[in-house]
DNA sequence: AACCCGGGGAC
DNA sequence: GTCCCAGGGTT
């Protein structure tokens, strides 16, 4: 839906009485709406910030058992500074955008040897840390620190653009320039009030100010807005509309030393980029013209410098990622010749099935791990 | 400003 | 299928 007239980049203000009025009910909605999540039950810094890394581009439901168990498996800072980032990627297998374990660890050891192990309480420190940009900050600051700061995810932005009828596309920073002065004048300086008007904030886009069928009737915000007000409460936020993701087909070698079958080869994958520090079963993208099976090969002489046979075709997984989907075709291989050595990885390591539950994979991954361990009779079909 | 970075839930 | 989620980092 395209708006005829410009983006409005201005904002009517609102009177000292409106903001007051915004405050009072949105708090009282929460005390009498909000859920009790568990990162509501604490006001620890620790905790606090893992949790608001775990939410970031993540929703409640899929956090809530990573919280538990990485708070159990490491229970300090230090704790966690001291571990392994092996350690600290399996405890975050599965949840994705690996690049926020890695900058959490980094960033407790940071803590760890900069700020004698406790969490930092200046703002400017807090955000100086690897993972936390403005708007966590703020977060920590409001949840755990009692310093009332403003924040700007999605769900404040969503319900920010309803509320004054903001056009301009959610997505662009320029909208958020408007935006953050306006998070700002709506947070209340008492530090109470403004640990509930920020978790209620978040709450109610999450929970009444939705994405799709908002619902508008049980929301405090209701006479105040100006999207519903204007019936444009299904056409606020306007989003820019997403470039088609590609689609690549991805040779992969369940590769067995010997023909005992006991031990498979597996990646460290690079430290930055796409899925770092997690490891993997070795292949890559096939090329134009190129049968699969030669893309198997080939891309195992070029990343690992060895001579293997192709075999039986396992498998097909599909898998989706938000800039491109790939179908991993997953081939039985055995070694034939040569010294392996990680040219386009980190390490490399033979392991048994049962071996590979320490190691963190992907998603896709995993699931060819289950398929081997589901059955074993994919062990033994090589041609 | 544009691009990169996972996986899952809601529709 | 589509879209987005308690965003941040890099270039």
């Amino acid at each position: 839906m395209k708006s005829p007239s410009p983006p409005n980049k201005t904002l009517t203000p609102l009177s000292a009485k409106v903001v007051q009025s915004l405050r009072q009910s949105l708090i009282a909605w929460f005390k009498a709406n909000g859920r009790s999540l568990p990162w509501r039950e604490t006001r620890q810094p620790y905790a606090v910030w893992l949790s608001e890394i775990m939410l970031q581009q993540t929703q409640v439901n899929t956090v809530v058992d990573y919280y538990h168990r990485f708070l159990a498996r490491f229970p300090s800072i230090v704790s966690l500074a001291d571990a392994p980032q092996a350690d600290v990627l399996k405890q975050w297998e599965g949840l994705g955008y690996y690049s926020r374990a890695r900058n959490l660890h980094k960033a407790a050891q940071l803590i760890r040897d900069r700020h004698h192990g406790v969490f930092p309480t200046q703002f400017d420190d807090i955000v100086a840390l690897p993972g936390i940009g403005q708007s966590t900050a703020g977060a920590i600051a409001t949840f755990a620190l009692m310093q009332p700061r403003p924040i700007l995810d999605g769900n404040v932005k969503r319900v920010l653009a309803r509320l004054m009828a903001i056009d301009a596309p959610i997505q662009e920073a320029t909208t958020a320039k408007i935006m953050w002065p306006l998070s700002a004048r709506l947070l209340p300086d008492d530090p109470e009030a403004a640990w509930q008007f920020n978790q209620a904030l978040m709450e109610l886009g999450a929970t009444c100010c939705t994405l799709k069928n908002p619902d508008c009737s049980r929301c405090p915000w209701q006479k105040t807005c100006q999207a519903y007000a204007r019936n444009l409460q299904g056409e606020l936020p306007v989003s820019v509309k997403r470039k088609p993701v590609p689609h690549h087909d991805i040779g992969v070698a369940v590769l067995w030393k010997d023909e005992t079958r006991q031990q498979c080869l597996i990646a460290l994958r690079p430290q930055d980029g796409l899925l770092g520090g997690l490891w993997e079963f070795p292949g890559g993208k096939r090329e134009a013209d190129e049968t699969l099976p030669a893309c198997v090969a080939r891309e195992i002489m070029e990343e690992i410098g060895i001579e293997i046979a192709v075999g039986a075709k396992l498998t097909e997984i599909k898998h989706a990622y938000t800039h491109f989907k790939v179908t991993l075709h997953v081939y039985d291989c055995l070694y034939v010749s040569g010294i392996p050595q990680p040219k386009a990885s980190q390490a490399l390591q033979w392991v048994t099935l049962d071996e590979m539950s320490a190691y963190a994979f992907p998603k896709a991954n995993n699931r060819i791990i289950d398929l081997l361990k589901s059955n074993p009779a994919m062990q033994l079909t090589l041609c």
